[in-house]
DNA sequence: ACACGAAGTGTTATATTATTACATTTCGGC
DNA sequence: GCCGAAATGTAATAATATAACACTTCGTGT
């Protein structure tokens, strides 16, 4: 692993249009199998099904597109399923929510706590994820000078991505 | 109305515990009824209406309640009769939506286009609105640097207000 | 004043997102 | 192998939001 990946400002880039997604994938999981590992948690048949459906695309897939995708493979599957498995990816720091828009991304750095900032292509939907300490700084300073006291930053930015916006 | 609010950081601070809160509704009723007209919009009784109910707590409130509580005064109202209303107060920049809750809130500076910043206290629910300069720029330096264009900053931040988090 | 078209609202139905509650199965430690 | 805890199955329902179409109201132009 890239000791230097939690001082980047920058945990998942706008993908090239054409990219190995396969190793995307297989490294999402490769790492997610290390974190819950090092954490006593299961990653399940399910868990990992899951996270590898969100992981399909960098894009934010939505739950009942999850769990459409889901019964290809498990007749049975209903939203708790679904639901559940999220729950447990997104406790372990190895998806995050995009509250608005009510979908899920995987998480490019899990093995660092970070609630990430994103940016999301209006057009073509890519997601770029950061930690950008000079903007949760910010943030946190203002808040401070306010007594207000931060447990969470949620910061979600709409717009046009390198592709899809050309200056 | 005060020229200087639009380069003040804070737009609503968290508000006394005792407030002359009529006071509040008045004055956000009163810059509506500014703001509409100067732009020819109509603001009908049912969008004051709402846009009342809104400001009632300096909290975010959801849908279905202001549905609810609408149904005291209108009680032919359903669903479509609150998010029409909350749509043009919206649109209009008259309340905000938190994404990362569903609800909504007033706009402390509804004269002034911007997204804005939200402090929500995870204990009491109180709100307090910010537009700071530096939270944006540090937001849109960084989507620039990666050639993102910025058109929408959704940002919310969940903690602790200075009467529920003393330090 | 009146007719007209656009904007707003009423009404019913339905789509989308998420949770509750309880039964059953699976897993890991002993 | 047994036990308790964790995970999953299953059915129902809650919470949030929109679609579609009918009807009413409003402002404008004449």
């Amino acid at each position: 692993m890239d000791k230097s990946e939690a001082d980047e400002p920058v945990l998942a880039a706008f993908p090239a249009k054409a990219h190995d997604h396969g190793h995307c994938v297989a490294e999402a999981l490769q790492a997610a199998e290390a974190v819950c590992a090092e954490r006593g948690q299961r990653l399940t048949d399910l868990r990992r099904q899951v996270l590898a459906l969100v992981w399909n695309r960098h894009e934010p897939v939505r739950a009942y597109d999850l769990l459409e995708q889901l019964r290809d493979e498990k007749r049975n599957a209903a939203p708790p399923t679904v639901y559940r498995a999220l729950d447990f990816l997104l406790d372990n720091g190895l998806i995050h929510r995009i509250e608005s828009l009510n979908a899920y991304v995987g998480c490019g750095a899990p093995h660092n706590a970070h609630a990430g900032q994103f940016l999301i292509c209006r057009d073509c939907s890519a997601v770029a994820e950061l930690d950008d300490p000079e903007i949760a700084r910010s943030v946190t300073t203002r808040a401070r000078e306010l007594g207000f006291r931060v447990q969470r930053q949620t910061i979600e930015v709409m717009g046009l991505c390198p592709d899809c916006g050309p200056d």
